[in-house]
DNA sequence: CAGCATCCCGTTTGATACTG
DNA sequence: CAGTATCAAACGGGATGCTG
C-alpha cells in the first residue's frame, strides 16, 4: 500500500481520536503502551483461561496490585471476562473476549513493526541524548 | 486470518515486550495511547513539514509546553525530524522520517478497529461502571 | 516565534503488608 | 487464593508567565 493510502485510511482515525466524545478511544489505544495490558491479552489468548495465580506466574515481575488493577481495567473495556466462582478459598478465573481478540489482531502489526525498528529507535536515542549531555531517558 | 495464526504471529511481539532491554519498544508503543503524539504525526503525514505554531493551529486544545514536550519525544525516538533554521525571529519546522511514517501504516489496523468497536468499548463500560455504584471516572 | 521555568494535579507503577 | 490498604516515586498533562 501506498503511503498516500496510508494518509487516506488514517484520517478517519486520527480524526476520531481528536473530536471524541471522551477520550475513549485513546484510553483503548493506551491499553497498548501499559505495563502489563498486552501480556495478560496475550497469555489469555494462548491458555484461554486462567486464574489470577497462573496469570502472576506467566508475567514475570508483576506484582498483584498490577495484576489485579491491569485485570480491571481490560475487564472495564470488555476486552476480557472476569469469571467469580465463589468458592471459598476464592476462585476467580479470566477470559478474553472476542473484543480482547480483536484487540490482540489489531496490535499484531503495530507490535511487529516496533520490533522490526527496535534497532532504529535505539539509535535515535542515543543519538538524542548524545546531543545535550545531562538527562538520560 | 485464523485466530491462531494471530497468536502465532504475537507470540514474538509479546515475547519482545516482555523481555526487554529496558522497555523501550514498549515506550514507543505508548506514544499510540499518549494525548498528542498520534495527532503531530498525522499532521507531519498530511502536510509534509509544519513549523510549530502551525502544529499549534491544527491540534485543537494543545498548548505550547506539551506541544515541544511532546515533539522532543518523538524526535528522541527518531519519528520526526526537528530543523531549526537559526533565524531572528525563531524559525523551527519538524518532518516526519521514514520510521515515522511506518509508525502511522503500523497504527492504522489498531486505528480503524478501535473505531469500528467504539460501541462496544462504551457499552462495556456502562455496564461495569453500573456494577458498582462508585468511581465512574 | 519557539520554548523554557514554575507550580500544579491526577494517574501509573511499584514495594510491602494485611484480610476474608 | 484473590484482593485491598498504605506509602511513595515517576510521569503525563496542564495553566501561567517570561525570554532570546
Amino acid at each position: 500500500m501506498s503511503f498516500d493510502e496510508v494518509i487516506a485510511r488514517s484520517k478517519a482515525a486520527c480524526e476520531a481520536l481528536s473530536d471524541e466524545d471522551d477520550g475513549l478511544k485513546r484510553e483503548v489505544l493506551a491499553h497498548a503502551g501499559n505495563r502489563w495490558s498486552l501480556g495478560i491479552v496475550y497469555a489469555l489468548a494462548v491458555s484461554g483461561t486462567l486464574r489470577h495465580a497462573e496469570l502472576a506466574r506467566r508475567l514475570d515481575g508483576v506484582t498483584q496490585r498490577m495484576l489485579t488493577r491491569s485485570l480491571r481495567q481490560l475487564e472495564r473495556d470488555g476486552l476480557i471476562v472476569r469469571r467469580d466462582h465463589q468458592e471459598v478459598p476464592p476462585r476467580v478465573d479470566y477470559t478474553l473476549t472476542a473484543l480482547g481478540r480483536g484487540l490482540l489482531a489489531g496490535m499484531m502489526p503495530l507490535g511487529t513493526w516496533v520490533i522490526d525498528n527496535a534497532t532504529s529507535f535505539r539509535s535515535a536515542r542515543d543519538r538524542f541524548d548524545g546531543h545535550d549531555s545531562r538527562d538520560k531517558r
